[in-house]
DNA sequence: GTCTATATTAAGATAGAC
DNA sequence: GTCTATCTTAATATAGAC
């Protein structure tokens, strides 16, 4: 493994573990057993880094979130999808717990992030429209808009939410929780089958824990 | 005023405003047009800002949230607690902007947000109990519980979640729609009344927009 | 490509005069 | 109580040897 990626590897896991502020670039490379100025030479300093960290991250969830467009789901393929996303977004979580900051101080990452989110909501509408009872969801636009938010807020703040209540979480269980959490959600909207989307849901979840 | 509570006042809105990691002691010095050694003499220094700022919101709140049990709920009211928990949350907003961060630096903060934390779930869960149709609340201990945490992610992020779609949103309008996400999250579990409520909701917001 | 040594900058904090 | 001046510490960054 090259020295520049054995770079992005360590950071991704300092930055997740310690929080991005807490980490120096003067970290990284003792965790490394690096010596700074090595570090300087690959990259020209934690800005950088970062922006690396995050160009990668970006172009995984847009390829999820093109794939997902114009496909008929069943409960399985949602769970599946909705697993991978999480997998993802924890995989780079750091940018989550402490996204409001971060975007303060990185300016370009602030306007990249901003249109991912919007990205996400979109699909996550589309999605919901394709999934659901569409008698379900009201005429007036308030309620499915509404559903895509809470979702993508959901998807967005699941992790921060749950290490500050238990900060030991077990990471695989978490993001369990987190698909089960949201198709949670989607219960009211799935017309005369509620009681049977909820069991089948219910039941994946204890398959999958 | 004096200048002990100026320093709060002005390192508050500082920190709401520029991120709690982007503000110094030079700066909330500057902003007020005394001197850093002057800040010094009444606070130990940064940390010691931000614990009496914490302190106050969690005496704030945590007499809010006391309040709210025993007492049998309207709607109206209802929709009263919430815009004013917002209304406490937003003032104190830069807790939240920056929470996951914030508590690994500070760990004496980091155990009294996580008890107040849970503390407003389990107020949020009587409340439903409370409020909500019982028979619509499942046996299954999830839904309520489920329903529960939702509200409270909703209520910890959604700010962070409305300044990184929008920045320069209106605070006002903010809070408004935020307690009407809140309330539509409650409209599946209102039992018989479930259009009713949601006209009531709906008619209460554009009144208070 | 990598190291050591060092320079630069900024935040945090204190001492002592007024 | 407040100011000026100054110290300490840590993070960022670069230069030059190997």
């Amino acid at each position: 493994m090259k020295t520049r990626d054995r770079i992005l590897t360590t950071s991704l896991l300092l930055f997740n573990t310690e929080g991005e502020q807490n980490v120096t670039t003067v970290d990284i490379a003792n965790e490394m057993d690096i010596s700074p100025g090595n570090l300087y030479y690959h990259f020209r300093g934690k800005e950088s880094i970062i922006t690396a960290l995050y160009t990668e991250y970006e172009s995984n969830l847009t390829g999820l979130l093109n794939q997902s467009l114009d496909i008929e789901w069943d409960l399985e393929q949602l769970w599946l999808f909705l697993y991978v996303i999480f997998e993802e977004i924890h995989r780079f979580r750091f940018f989550y717990l402490n996204s409001s900051e971060l975007i303060l101080r990185y300016s370009d990452i602030e306007r990249r992030f901003r249109r991912l989110v919007k990205n996400k909501v979109l699909t996550i509408e589309t999605l919901c429209k394709n999934f659901l009872d569409e008698d379900a969801l009201a005429d007036d636009f308030w309620d499915s808009k509404l559903l895509a938010e809470n979702i993508s807020l959901c998807l967005l703040y699941w992790f921060p939410y749950q290490y500050l209540l238990s900060p030991k979480s077990d990471s695989s269980t978490l993001i369990h929780r987190g698909v089960y959490n949201i198709l949670s959600l989607l219960v009211p909207y799935t017309g005369n089958n509620q009681q049977d989307f909820l069991l089948n849901v219910q039941s994946m979840y204890k398959e999958n824990i």
